[in-house]
DNA sequence: GGCTGAATGAATCGAAAGGCCTATTGGTCG
DNA sequence: CGACCAATAGGCCTTTCGATTCATTCAGCC
């Protein structure tokens, strides 16, 4: 098989820079370098590579959403997400969205290269993490519990929740309280730390 | 001057393994990379370097901690740190704990390099970063108000903390007041936020 | 067609949290 | 010594939150 040609998106210099030249050391040919989403979805466009590293969260767009684009435009462009979260909810919507793996950034530099190969000969690949899989735990918040959660994670009050989602509070209260059942927490501020754990909402967002 | 000789400490192995062939790429000789404090620590001793890449957040024993240790013991290796987190606070702590300068990790990897080396030559180097400086805030917590922000930050009621702490609920709701007007918000959730924000406490505390 | 789960809305009740005061005790600093 | 501040504590009052229970609508599914 001839040299594979990537795309690289990340956020962080440091961590695109490193990326590069780990790709390039296997003797993969890194076509480009990008910050964010929509310059990968670009990326993409212009320069039809075989494979794309993706890292999940970035500003402008996230990996997530360019990478239901890019699917969506060239299925034949393999997709592979990097992210810092071991967190199950997001690995998900990455799959949906149409990443053929979702690798967390503590698998050894080495391990993301075979990967890409493997991918790229077509072999199927499961979703491969290192450490604490919290499978057996298989907590699953609904769309909307997620929502809510990003807005307690946003600081906001009951109250507001309500008005920002068109909701009666009582409403709130009650997916507050589904939240916490399946949190096992008994408030919003262990309910936002308890998210921010398992990487359901990030904190910047 | 010679070939520096470097330690690369960073919990991330992607990260890691790029930081190390990026280094390498300007001729920098990588000594070894760990993984958390005490890993670099025991490097430091074993190997001296002339300088240690140290990330801030790490398990075992964070980028802080381990600085201020290499410092007291080798006040000649200059460390380094590196974080995600553009945030004044924790850059203080590391800078109060040895290191020469803190970079955040969105600045361009090879600023890094030309920064590594002209510490190494002796040259003057200020703090730098790549935006948003939060100058002029200026915020001072009191050794007990970050306490109580720990404690609220592992989801302590008020009560609870009052207990922990052996004093009164009212004196912990007073703290909290403070700490409220101080990070200008209104309630223990968004102080949470805001401290991780600010590095003030840790998640996994 | 009936079951289930998600999203919505609601009532009630007690506990917890937060706002706004005042006050005492010990330091520290000029 | 006097000024200041951190830490402690209390009172009072309002708002918010969380627990529990119940009901309705709508979708998907066997």
């Amino acid at each position: 098989m001839s040299q594979a040609r990537i795309l690289i998106a990340d956020d962080h210099p440091v961590m695109r820079d490193g990326l590069r030249r780990t790709m390039e050391s296997y003797d993969i040919d890194v076509l480009e370098t990008v910050a964010d989403g929509r310059a990968a979805v670009a990326a993409v466009e212009r320069l039809h590579p075989d494979a794309v590293l993706m890292d999940i969260s970035m500003p402008a767009m996230d990996g997530i959403a360019a990478t239901e684009i890019i699917r969506s435009r060239h299925a034949d462009v393999v997709v592979i997400c990097l992210t810092f979260h071991g967190d199950d909810a997001v690995h998900q919507k990455a799959l949906e969205a149409g990443a053929s793996i979702v690798l967390t950034k503590d698998v050894p530099a080495e391990d993301v290269v075979s990967v890409l190969l493997e991918v790229l000969a077509g072999e199927p690949v499961v979703e491969r993490r290192s450490d604490r899989s919290r499978h057996g735990g298989e907590l699953s918040l609904t769309a909307r519990e997620i929502e809510i959660l990003a807005l307690i994670t946003k600081g906001a009050s009951t109250t507001r929740i309500g008005s920002e989602l068109f909701i009666s509070v009582k409403t709130v209260k009650n997916h507050l309280a589904s939240i916490y059942e399946k949190l096992d927490v008994t408030d919003r501020t262990q309910a936002v730390l308890s998210a921010l754990r398992l990487g359901l909402v990030s904190l910047d967002s």
